[in-house]
DNA sequence: CAATATTTTCAATAATAATTGAAAGTTGTG
DNA sequence: CACAACTTTCAATTATTATTGAAAATATTG
């Protein structure tokens, strides 16, 4: 396997895998290219390179951005912006996993604590029961995410692995 | 809020919150109705309640007990098949985890073995590095799937949350 | 500030994924 | 074993999501 079928095989694996996450496909493929790039890429390249139209590109390297996976770089006496990748893979976990958590965690305690508000009765109780084991687990992810943003990966994993030990 | 319409709102949010995990929003659905449930259930009233086609219904009950999430039940003197959720929510978690460290982190394991093989080069040498700071996190994942799999919900989160204290 | 390069937007289109429902298959019953 | 009850399948349809590309907006240069 030559090294550009090596790239292209990851662009297209990542590409798989983010789909199965809910990520779409385009965004995963370009977060891909710009993780083995050792070169910063203008959109052009991206667009080239991956097939993708300008529209698409532009999207998803701005949504990339949101997510803080990847930076823009200036290139002297050249107007174009240029991206490049957040390749410290730590790093990486912990910016996804601060976004989720602002995304997905967050809004789903609001609502299970709005969900606790129903009127009580008899068959209320099992309900809210239910409520509050969903909740249990829900805080106890959230505290995970921010032992995780906090902590480095050597303590984070080092103390997690060794729990059963 | 009425208890049956808060048990509607949940139904609602577990659906939408599934469908930014890349979980189908009918399938999110069943489980909710199946979870703030007390009676077990058939497909008939599956399709009423959720308002869906029997495929659907099927097919999504089908793919929980895949996931190992929900039960069928037998009732005397009814041939009909009902439907029990897993309401321990941490055993939930656990085969969610167990589930999705089958169908992806082991295939992203062995995809990413496999582009290590590629051939030997100056270029190359930055290639193969990034891939195994993908592969160091993802192992690292996995051995957090496994631990979690094995503990029990006390000493899991207790020591992690530990961690930084 | 006009000319040009570049980025952004967004309505239209294409691609993908979910859903339906009727037909085929299966299982249990008298 | 014929019938009825129930479950499963799957081609067709519908709904959702992603993508395109041209036009509008913005930024940069001389």
């Amino acid at each position: 396997m030559t090294l550009e079928q090596a790239k292209q095989q990851f662009i297209q694996t990542w590409g798989n895998f983010g789909t199965q996450w809910g990520i779409n496909r385009s965004m995963a493929q370009v977060h891909a290219l710009l993780l083995v790039s050792d070169q910063s890429k203008c959109t052009e390249d991206i667009m080239t390179e991956l097939s993708i139209s300008r529209g698409n590109a532009n999207m998803n390297l701005r949504e990339l951005m949101n997510w803080n996976l990847i930076y823009k770089e200036t290139v002297p006496g050249d107007r174009k912006e240029y991206f490049r990748a957040e390749k410290d893979m730590w790093e990486v976990a912990k910016r996804i996993t601060k976004e989720r958590k602002r995304r997905e965690i967050e809004p789903l305690q609001q609502h299970l604590t709005e969900l606790k508000k129903v009127e009580q009765s008899y068959d209320s109780i099992a309900f809210v029961a239910t409520i509050e084991n969903i909740e249990r687990l829900v805080n106890r992810l959230d505290g995970l995410s921010n032992t995780l943003m906090k902590a480095d990966e050597h303590i984070f994993f080092g103390k997690i692995l060794n729990l059963l030990k």
